[in-house]
DNA sequence: CTAATATACCAAGGATTATTGGAATATATA
DNA sequence: TATATATTCCAATAATCCTTGGTATATTAG
């Protein structure tokens, strides 16, 4: 072997990963791992496909060892292969956040709502939350929010929050989040929530994004309840 | 514009960036230009294929911002878009080498004289390159070296290395290093050195990767000169 | 054991990407 | 101005990937 041939088989090894997340599907399914393990059915629906492509597309992600796969009685469970997924898939939305305008010029557009807390810096918003100064509101599906969630979270589907809505405070300013910035799920809240009178601002990142924001500013570590030992708020 | 709408449209814009990575010619023209900006032909020259596909490539790589290029003379000479594209090049390889053991093995077989220093820490190999206690030899070309190259660290292009090879010193050991682990030229400096008589070491690290280390351990930034004001050693 | 469910496997058509030949453009040189 | 060089553009074919229909497999429920 030569090494030409030497490094053709080095950099085809790296590409046999990049080539994994080269596909917008498999972003998606990456994001909805990054919160939790699924099966491949919960992950079809909840990525828009069907199960059918879902699973093909599943299997590429297995083939670059990103996600594993497990079965659990009649369904087969995904989950990422390492908390270092879920990173990878923060950084690469960050680089094309900073790189591409398009994308930069479409998320502006999206936020109507968004933004003023987003800046605001991570330890003061912590305090905040833990003095019942404001209320912070995860409105993914239980069992993400039982995964792992920001420090003094609430939980509360965003399938439930219609109905549960009376729980919240009038009178405090409640901090909703969900999976992350490309996931919808907040912004509904937030407009519920708005019309009905309560006080929501939205804050677009999620708990990979904060996580690796904590990370980076070595100090704050908001360590992220959760995992093996759930106990629901 | 409906969630579902607004949704594909965000995973898109980031799967464009990932597609562009998603080749391993696109991968090694990255790893090429992290090292110094070049032209197309250069470009094609060191990594292998014809001008035309070059070409090709560099124009996805443009697409997604990754690169860009500017006219001089009678060439176009490409560059890296930001610093922060380098570094991505060597988060990728990273977490392909965590993930992904077949690359592993493959490293691992390809080390035959690699390793000992690979390991001993920045600092330490830092304060011995200053006291010249040991030689830090790159071998890259003479422009990538200008560019930027590890502290205290010698030039010596591997092209000239054979005829200029009498200016080392024959009692102390030789740190070879290239444009990063993918990169065989430090390999085959080393090998011209042992049959020498020297005592050569494999580095298998290159500049972006003791940066990226180097940000990481904050504290010991070696900051590594070149840039506007080259000064040859 | 049979039926129902969840997922994977296989195959095939359509869509996208890779690669190369030939022509066009822009610059430098004679 | 004509010629050579470096690169891009365009077009066409080959290769690869996406997606879905049909089928197989494993599990649970009856």
């Amino acid at each position: 072997m030569n090494n030409r041939e030497i490094k053709d088989a080095l950099f085809g090894q790296v590409a046999r990963m990049t080539k994994a997340v080269a596909s917008p599907k498999r972003l998606e399914l990456i994001e909805l791992l990054s919160q939790a393990p699924k099966s491949v059915e919960r992950l079809a629906r909840e990525a828009d496909i069907s199960p059918k492509l879902a699973s093909a597309h599943l299997k590429e992600l297995r083939g670059a060892r990103l996600v594993e796969s497990q079965r659990q009685g009649k369904r087969i469970i995904y989950r990422v292969s390492s908390p270092e997924v879920p990173q990878f898939w923060v950084l690469l939305r960050t680089l094309a956040e900073d790189r591409l305008f398009e994308l930069k010029d479409a998320l502006r557009q999206l936020s109507l709502s968004r933004g003023e807390w987003c800046e605001e810096d991570r330890m003061s918003l912590l305090r905040k939350a833990r003095e019942g100064e404001i209320v912070m509101l995860d409105v993914r599906p239980a069992d993400e929010y039982e995964q792992a969630h920001l420090p003094f979270a609430r939980s509360m589907p965003l399938a439930e929050l219609h109905g549960r809505i009376a729980e919240l405070p009038l009178d405090k300013t409640i901090l909703v989040y969900c999976r992350g910035p490309y996931c919808l799920m907040s912004k509904d809240a937030v407009l519920l929530l708005e019309e009905q009178g309560y006080q929501a601002v939205l804050l677009s990142e999620g708990v990979a994004e904060w996580a690796v924001a904590a990370s980076a500013e070595s100090g704050c570590d908001p360590v992220l309840t959760g995992g093996e030992a759930p106990g629901r708020k």
